[in-house]
DNA sequence: CCTTCAGGTTAACGACCGCTAACCTCCCTG
DNA sequence: CAGGGAGGTTAGCGGTCGTTAACCTGAAGG
């Protein structure tokens, strides 16, 4: 156990400039000596880190859908033993998901738009994965909303999450006003969406 | 002048088959070949109706840029000219959006997506006429609610164009519903996320 | 009927890219 | 103090990709 956070590792190192980089410009326009070169080392380097540039993309992606997962599987336990109202189950997912848009702001463009060039059996999972967090929102949405039918909620839900994945086009780089702000503004939305939803 | 909306031309054919194997499998990742394929005539052959794989891009990009545009432009002023309630200018600016994210989503995909792939003069157009759409856009929003700021009202701009733009994950290729109940759904959702971020 | 040209074809070139091979250091450990 | 593995390096191979060159063809027009 470390008294910090541990000075990052290699592979990490390497995995968040891979996230930027293929954020940046793609899976297929980045080239590994870019990556190579983002942590100081050139090329062929990142090969004893790494299977190839697929397992680079297959790391990230399957990260972040099980990062995103769990967290929201520990909320809702959460939420259950504290018994308290739908209304703060739903509050604490869209929370932790903007937290989430706002710190990693390359995964989670990643998530979304590179998932194709993933080999057939890391796809499969990511969807798994991905499924999965849906389905907790879909849940806690119609707990909240009894009158939406499962089809709408789900429509809705995937709908919050294109607004709340937005913020990569919020900030011209160099200006995040303030993100305190910025998450609290995205709350609001995500809540007045939904509400919006459930009425006829 | 022509009885129906004319034969496709060539041109037209090649640049719908581009932009949805750009938004399927991204710029870097489909070849000339394959989209000569999808359109019947095979690779270089593509040469004689473009100037090369960027240009398609770029016609694409800026296409859409300003149809986008000037369809708000247009509704803009025909809503001036019937002197509307600002609700319903508003309105009619997400309905043309929504008509927009559902009848060509390939576009929708690829227009926050591809935007750097681009050389720079036509990512300057794009990304200018880009800025007036969200400009005329945030000119409505505030006239609506005085209360937001303009950096709040952009910001939840951008953030409802995330929301609508999220169809293309909303349908597993073959099961939209129907469209109608989808592009009301979309309409709530956006008018409530923008009256709760104009809530205080 | 001959010409021309739009719109194709195939062959091939040059660049780039992912990855492997072969080799070179340190540093840690017995 | 040997030695061995972790983590680099450069050279280069094989394949792919965008693009060009050279050639073909069928239909329209004078």
């Amino acid at each position: 156990m470390a008294t910090r956070t541990d000075a990052p590792t290699r592979r990490e190192q390497i995995l968040k400039e891979a996230a930027r980089l293929f954020a940046e410009r793609g899976f297929h326009g980045v080239g590994v000596d870019e990556i190579g070169a983002a942590v100081g080392i050139s090329g062929p380097g990142l090969y004893r880190h790494f299977a190839g540039k697929d397992a680079m993309l297959a790391e990230l992606l399957v990260g972040i859908s099980e990062s995103l997962l769990t967290g929201a599987k520990r909320r809702l336990s959460e939420a259950e033993a504290a018994g308290v109202a739908p209304e703060a189950v739903l509050d604490s997912l869209i929370e932790g998901h903007i937290d989430f848009a706002l710190d990693d702001r390359p995964l989670i463009t990643l998530h979304d738009r590179e998932l194709d060039r993933l080999r057939d059996a890391d796809r499969k999972l990511v969807r798994q994965l991905q499924r999965q967090y849906v389905e907790l929102w879909v849940g806690a949405v119609r707990r909240l909303y009894p009158g939406l039918t499962e089809p709408a909620a789900r429509s809705a839900v995937h709908s919050v999450f294109g607004l709340l994945n937005s913020t990569p086009h919020l900030t011209r780089p160099g200006s995040l006003p303030d993100r305190a702000g910025t998450a609290e503004l995205l709350h609001r939305m995500a809540r007045g969406a939904f509400a919006a939803a459930a009425e006829s």
